[in-house]
DNA sequence: AACCTTACCGCAAACGTTTGCGGTATTTTC
DNA sequence: GAAAATACCGCAAACGTTTGCGGTAAGGTT
């Protein structure tokens, strides 16, 4: 196991060369001989010689990779964002560095610090949820390469977003044209913009529409199953008369489904629900799950995209892009009334 | 942009101080007095100096790192378990290199070798399904940390795996129990180690309790929900007796279930539907979709463990861990007949 | 015979950091 | 007042690689 991997040194003293004459053989520059070549090639074989990263990183002043930070890979929406920003980044022959955070600001901020010690050429990220204080990225814009996606916060930087308002006021208007007059909004914590930004689109539409709400039916939950289930049971025991509920996310929407099925409430006749991301798994719930499908593959890749344009130099530091993104009607908001089977 | 990071000299220069005692200063070293220590921390904070990692790398001659390789982060196990891997990463001060196969060996061959070059302290993978070539492995067990954990291949290494011989028999031994007889099995790709396990541990207990099936019965399916269903789409067609359908994984087994809904067959009366890794959607599916649990965290917590043995020489490199799954029963293979409401 | 070209190879610097060792003042000790 | 201890700091090597430049020998040209 203490088996070193072999160097330029170790190959140019067995064969009485030079590091510099066995550096060259081995890209095949054309000063050397081939003879020479063919004699440190076969070395290389021999010894399995692999170059030392660390020092070619070094003499490079880079780490010929980018970081990557989000919330967490278990979330489907980034582990389809990443790769798209790893198809990108193969072209540039980048790696990744694939960083969570856990939703912590405190451990996005030593993760930065890590990042920027690592020498990456740049980095990706979508903020975590867990504060309102921005300075580690403040102090790295302008003078790194920095890309947000999905998720941003209050800094002027390049940034690939959804029309998070547009979205949830679509959402909201498709529940209002079939009926519902009670909707209710199941947020994600409140440090987190997209979630506001959503929750301003379902309000405007209600507003638009003439429609009351009340500040009882906007909720706030973490990021959990469990947590959406428990906040979603005692806002409908509360609150009976609620016929729609909007969740930020699918996983939410899946812990309000389990609290509705406990009682014995009909959808979505009873009480609709929808929510953000179009996983997998929507259409195979029942009932199935009216969600909005986001671009998460190209979203990535787009941020690869602006951010290897800011490396190059040939991009500004706070350029803009907005995807659009797709509202999918399923059963767990309209049912076909004029179905033969019912 | 183009800012370069501070380093050491840039300091030392402007304070008239030699780069060594900078770098004293910045460590605390008590041969540094307090005033010097105070006036290059000033420095320090003003200019936003970040150590060059990449120079203490290849001072230290490995980069506080270590390699994780699986065929996708998008598979909820790997999600799970290389969680598990980094809580215990971090207790060594170690952080992840993520890297996906894509399923792919050629892949798996280039990353170990991209792994090597950098000087990772050691590799954690999984194997992808691709090939049947081994020797990116043999080359590097016994000079090389290394572990694998939930996918593994014909190598003599450290290994964290399921017993997934008798969790295939447990699941069919329950079908068997609720009376089918006609138990079709949809394994993964066959150059898979573990699927062929499950399939062997299926037909022992078919073979056991003196239940016949059909070669054509057996079908491989690549790791997608829209092959698994076209391949049970044409399995049930042609052979309708079939009454039963163990799947590799959740996701296979969803892929199914959208075959089968196309048909006006009652699940699981007509055909029951299992799966593995049992995913957090499952208890949500309509019928909620009976899985063999996996202890997908502590087997990533448990590879890292073998790897640090090794690294730190107090461990083999072949040590052999077996986990033990848990088989969920839903209502796609057992429906409580006593049910009131029906 | 003097010069030029060509083929091949080595020297040494550079990347930024850590650290053993030696050095120089200043202070303390008897 | 001399010796010893202390406080503080700098020199230089080391990690492994790439690369500009210089060097040597052989062969070719005039």
């Amino acid at each position: 196991m203490k088996n070193k991997i072999a160097t330029l040194k170790d190959i140019a003293d067995k064969l009485g060369l030079s590091i510099s004459t066995v550096s060259r053989a081995i890209s095949d520059h054309p000063d050397i001989s081939e003879q020479t070549k063919s004699r440190v090639m076969k070395l290389v074989k021999r010894l399995d010689y692999q170059p030392n990263q660390l020092a070619i990183n070094l003499l490079n002043q880079q780490s010929n990779s980018i970081g990557v930070i989000v919330p967490s890979i278990a979330y489907y929406l980034y582990a389809s964002a990443i790769s798209g920003i790893e198809q990108e980044a193969e072209k540039h022959g980048l790696k990744l560095i694939i960083c969570q955070t856990n939703e912590s600001v405190q451990r996005e901020s030593e993760i930065i610090n890590e990042l920027l010690r690592m020498r990456v050429a740049g980095i990706i990220v979508s903020v975590s949820s867990g504060g309102r204080d921005f300075t580690h990225f403040k102090r790295i814009v302008k003078r790194f390469p920095l890309v947000f996606f999905n998720r941003d916060c209050s800094v002027n930087a390049s940034k690939v977003m959804i029309n998070n308002h547009k979205a949830a006021y679509d959402l909201t208007q498709h529940l209002v044209e079939t009926g519902k007059r009670h909707i209710s909004f199941l947020a994600g914590p409140k440090t987190l913009q997209i979630s506001n930004k959503r929750k301003k689109g379902y309000l405007d539409c209600l507003e638009d529409f003439g429609i009351e709400t009340q500040k009882e039916w906007v909720c706030h939950s973490p990021f959990s199953q469990i947590s959406a289930m428990n906040i979603v049971d005692t806002l409908i025991r509360k609150y009976p008369e609620i016929d729609a509920l909007i969740a930020f996310s699918d996983q939410l929407a899946m812990g309000a489904l389990k609290a509705i099925k406990k009682y014995q409430k009909s959808i979505p006749d009873d009480i609709a629900i929808a929510g953000f991301n179009n996983e997998p798994a929507d259409e195979l719930l029942e009932p199935p799950l009216t969600s909005i499908e986001q671009p998460a593959f190209e979203m990535g890749r787009k941020a690869a995209e602006l951010l290897f344009n800011q490396i190059h130099q040939t991009g500004k530091y706070n350029e803009q892009v907005v995807l659009n993104s797709r509202l999918i009607i399923r059963r767990s908001t309209w049912q076909e009334t004029t179905k033969p089977e019912r």
